[in-house]
This record gives C-alpha cells, sequence and structure tokens, in this order.
DNA sequence: ATAAACTTTCAATAATTATTGAAAGTTTAA
DNA sequence: TTAAACTTTCAATAATTATTGAAAGTTTAT
C-alpha cells in the first residue's frame, strides 16, 4: 500500500467512525486530514483535499474548535488562517470523552434522576420503574466515571510534563 | 411528576440516546419500553404505546433481537408472540459493549493496523501517517480492552450465579 | 385443505441531516 | 478610504436514514 492509498483509507475509516464519538462525518475527515499533516493546512488546503465546498469546511472548522481538538494557527506573513489538531492521542481521548460527557451522558443521568425519584404510589409498574431506571443512572453515572477515569489516569501534571521533555 | 410522564420521559430520553450506542430511535424505545415494563409487551403492545407500524416494529424487534438484548417470549395458550429484553443492567451493558466492539471497533482497529504497517519511504510525510496511525492503533485497542474487562469484571460465573440466586 | 391470525418484507414516502454556493461580513494592505 | 483577500452565514438542495402500509409469507386451529 503506497502512501496516498494508506492516507484516503485512514481518512475515510476514521470518517465513518465520526459516528462512534458523535460527530458527522466531515468533522471525522478534516480532524483525520489534520492529525496525520505535517504542518497547517489552510481551508483551501482542507477543502481541496477532501472535495468539500468552502461553506462546509468552515462550518465543521468551527465545530472542531467548539469541542477543542482544532486551533487556528497564525503563520506570520500569511493573510489566510491555518489550522492544526491536538497531535496527542491521549489528550485527544481526554478531550473528546470529557466533550461527549458533558453534551450527551450528563444529561441523561439528570433524566435519568428525576424519573427514578417519582413518587412510589405502591403499584408494581410504578416500582419497576424506579427500579430499573435507578439501576440504568446508577450504572451510567458509574461507566462514565470510570471512563473520564481511565482517559485521565495518565495525564497528571508530572506525567505531562515528563512526557513533554522526552518527545 | 405521574407515572405516564415520567414513563414517556425516559423512552424518549433513551431513545435519543440511542445514537450513542449506535442504534436508531425507535429501537432504542422499544428496549426501553419493553426495560420497564413488567410483563413482556405483543407487537401490538408495542406499536400501540409507542405508535409506531407494524412494520417498523417488527423490523426494530428483529434487530434487537440479532444485538441479543430481546429475547421472543412464548405465552402458553396465545397466539401472538411476546417479547422481554435482558432486565439487568450490568448484562446488558455487556452484550452492547460486546457487539458494539464487534461491529464497529474491530473494523476500525484493523484498518488502522493496515495504514500503521505501511512501507516507511523515508519521506516525512510517510513517517508521520506511521505515526500518528500507530498511536491511535495503540489507544482504540487499549480502550476497548479496557472497557470489555471493565464490564465483565463483575460477571464471572461464580457472581452471576450469585446473583441470580439472591434475585 | 382452508381460513383466520399473525409476522415479515420491501417499494414508496417522509423526516432528518449534511452540503453547497453565493451573498454578506470582516480584516488587512496600500 | 478603498478594494482585495479572506471567512462566515444561511436558504436552497442533495443525500441519507427512518417509517409506513399493504402484499406476501407463515403458522395454527378446525
Amino acid at each position: 500500500m503506497e502512501y496516498q492509498e494508506a492516507k484516503e483509507k485512514f481518512i475515510s475509516t476514521w470518517g465513518s467512525l465520526g459516528t462512534l464519538w458523535g460527530i458527522n462525518k466531515a468533522m471525522a475527515q478534516i480532524q483525520a486530514l489534520l492529525f496525520i499533516s505535517t504542518k497547517p493546512l489552510s481551508m483551501e488546503d482542507i477543502m481541496e483535499e477532501l472535495m468539500i465546498s468552502r461553506g462546509n469546511t468552515s462550518m465543521n472548522l468551527r465545530q472542531l474548535m467548539d469541542w477543542g481538538i482544532v486551533t487556528k494557527e497564525l503563520i506570520p506573513g500569511e493573510r489566510k488562517e491555518f489550522f492544526t489538531t491536538e497531535k496527542d492521542v491521549q489528550e485527544l481521548a481526554r478531550v473528546i470523552a470529557k466533550e461527549r460527557s458533558r453534551r450527551e451522558i450528563q444529561p441523561v443521568v439528570k433524566v435519568l434522576k428525576e424519573v427514578s425519584s417519582i413518587k412510589d404510589d405502591g403499584t408494581e409498574k410504578t416500582k419497576e420503574l424506579i427500579k430499573q431506571t435507578k439501576a440504568l443512572h446508577d450504572l451510567t453515572e458509574t461507566a462514565d466515571a470510570m471512563l473520564n477515569k481511565i482517559v485521565n489516569q495518565q495525564q497528571n501534571w508530572i506525567t505531562k510534563s515528563l512526557i513533554k521533555l522526552i518527545k
């Protein structure tokens, strides 16, 4: 497999995996492209490489910046804006896990808590609703906490500094 | 909040969370409905409760059975088929994690492995592609393994048997 | 064997989501 | 201050995905 083929395969696979971490195809592909690029890319570069429109590129770059995984890079002497993505996979995973938790898991946990807290009127169906949503609440909270713990585990400041030193 | 409102809230929230575990809304809602039901439900029951068509119900029940989280229940004397879902959240989580891993994560791991194994031609861009996809490969594999471990951790046969005994 | 009771399939349609492209907006250089 | 270079916005459109409903298929009772 040659470079170009490998590159395309990576970008398209990563793009279709987007759903797994809750983002759309274009967004995931832009991130993938930046992830393997050796230098910051302009909007022009991205449009050309992925064959998508200016508007699409602009909107998705904005979203990636909202997520905190892509940043604008100002290159001296250049009028255009350039973009880079977080290159450290550990840090990338940390940011993604945190954002998903905040955007999707937390709201669900909140509803599960509300629903599982309704007044027990003694009927079987109410008891079942309370019991099952409580179990789901506990599971979801535990899973979320564990995920965050895992993803943060080797990311305390001293490890981080050491990693940076030896890179 | 009354039973009916709580029930609807739970079903619709769980439905919209479907994307998080990679299934569609109707599928998630059917599972949610069964999850809090005190008895097996027929297709008729589900259609009526969720206000969806027969075809839709049939197709999504089939998918839930493919996932292994819903089973047909044959009720003596009844002509219709009845359905139940796995009621133990731990087991539910275990099945879902396993299925997602098999359906989505493994194929991506495979591509990452292929891409990160291309011949290093010495150019900077090839080196970067190899380095970054290798890092992603390692991270994905580790995360997947950890997820499965967590989800399985309290599910060895002896614990399982004990849980069943005391339920 | 027949028909009633039920389930599945799938082409048509609806709903949702992503993408475009051009106009409007912004920044910078001269 | 003007205009060129660039980015953003958003209504229109395209692409994708979900849903319907009726015909075809299956099972069971008589």
